[in-house]
DNA sequence: CATTTAATGTTGACACTGTCAATTTAATAT
DNA sequence: ATATTAAATTGACAGTGTCAACATTAAATG
């Protein structure tokens, strides 16, 4: 790719600005031309690499699909013990991005590019990343330490709770600190961080999906 | 209350036009002016009602909350011979709520109005409906039938599962047509209506929840 | 009843937005 | 060195949230 013309690297630099924008202002400060303005460049030079607005959300949205697959891609490639772990492991990492990267997690699952406007890049994309969910399940029905169902829906019932508790985190609908709080040992919150640990929640959450809540 | 001023009812009516749009439209194509427009009032009016349009949108949240706390508190009245029972029916109504009124739901659970902006009222209110799906927890704990994990845990796992196939299923993330699709008899997906029968799935989930992924 | 008061609605104004069309600049290809 | 094309600019237009000043009318008050 070499330098760029005239600016260097507008396109990069739009969409990192973007990116900070939203997380320090939220969605509805990002405008096509505060962004020019933040770059010293014309307000409406941005289109000269993003169609519209709405093109730069997807653009973003693809990014992190792809860093997404790419984390699961290689949780799936490590070698375990026990085939179990593989799953927690995707479950863990799934919502540590979430946590790590709410901005392009909401964008990528949220309803803020519409439907219509959503390219089928990103569809693929998406598709992708669920059958790095959908990989370590089957992988465990192989080898008969899952119930044979329909592995498909276990893969939902994994995807559910991870976007589940991922989105209620990330719009502050539930409190890390507290939803978890007085619990064994098991679960631990960090105080300092004030910030879940996410692999300790995720370890309680499946062991209840493991064995199910009935008293038996 | 008898009749009103000079329109009659503005303030029901811009809520009810701005429900109409975002459902039409998209939550972007809700803008002051257009409200006046269509209720053919000035372009200003809706000032008379709400103080910015940050607090049309937070009237509309807290219309979901009432209603879905209203639902919950009925179906937590009604004496079941299962008490297991009462707890699929608050997931399932939890769901349908949702599906049904999509637009209140993310309004009350989304991003769209920022955290900074939310009334008491709405955080009150978002309490009530939480201890709502406690309530038959505690309930079922009481007569040993789920094991005495933290019931604050357990109505976590629930609100996780409810909120996040909600939300999938509302973004369009998740098909449930095809999502559920080859199952055993157990889910059959509503193929003339085009939506899944949330009975069925939540049965199905709950089955899962119920008694774990894990083979024995 | 007449009159004050407060609720409700209007008009004008401002700074801001997305985005198009026409134009200029400069990097690359020839 | 010149032609081509990518990149950036300026001007324009219709639309937006929201404030301040003003107008109208329902309700409260005497």
């Amino acid at each position: 790719m070499k330098k760029k013309y005239h600016h260097g690297d507008l396109r990069r630099k739009l969409i990192e600005t973007a990116l900070q924008i939203i997380s320090e202002q939220g969605l509805e400060k990002v405008t096509m031309r505060e962004l020019g303005k933040r770059l010293e460049v014309s307000r409406t030079a941005p289109y000269r690499h993003f169609s519209d607005k709405s093109a730069l959300l997807c653009a973003i949205a693809e990014e992190g699909y792809k860093k997404l697959s790419t984390i699961i891609g290689q949780i799936n490639e490590q070698n375990t013990d026990d085939p179990l772990i593989r799953i927690q492991n995707v479950g863990v990492a799934y919502v540590k991005f979430a946590l790590s990267n709410p901005v392009h997690y909401r964008l990528m699952f949220g309803n803020e590019i519409l439907e219509s406007k959503r390219t089928p890049e990103l569809v693929r994309l998406a598709e992708e990343v669920f059958n790095g969910v959908l990989f370590p399940i089957k992988l465990c029905q192989d080898k008969k330490l899952i119930r044979p169902i329909n592995p498909y829906i276990i893969a939902n019932v994994l995807w559910t709770m991870s976007h589940g508790i991922s989105t209620l985190l990330i719009d502050g609908q539930m409190q890390a600190t507290t939803a978890f709080k007085g619990l064994p040992a098991l679960i631990q919150v960090n105080e300092i961080s004030g910030s879940a640990d996410i692999d300790r929640v995720f370890e309680y959450l499946g062991e209840i999906i493991a064995n199910g809540i009935l008293e038996r």
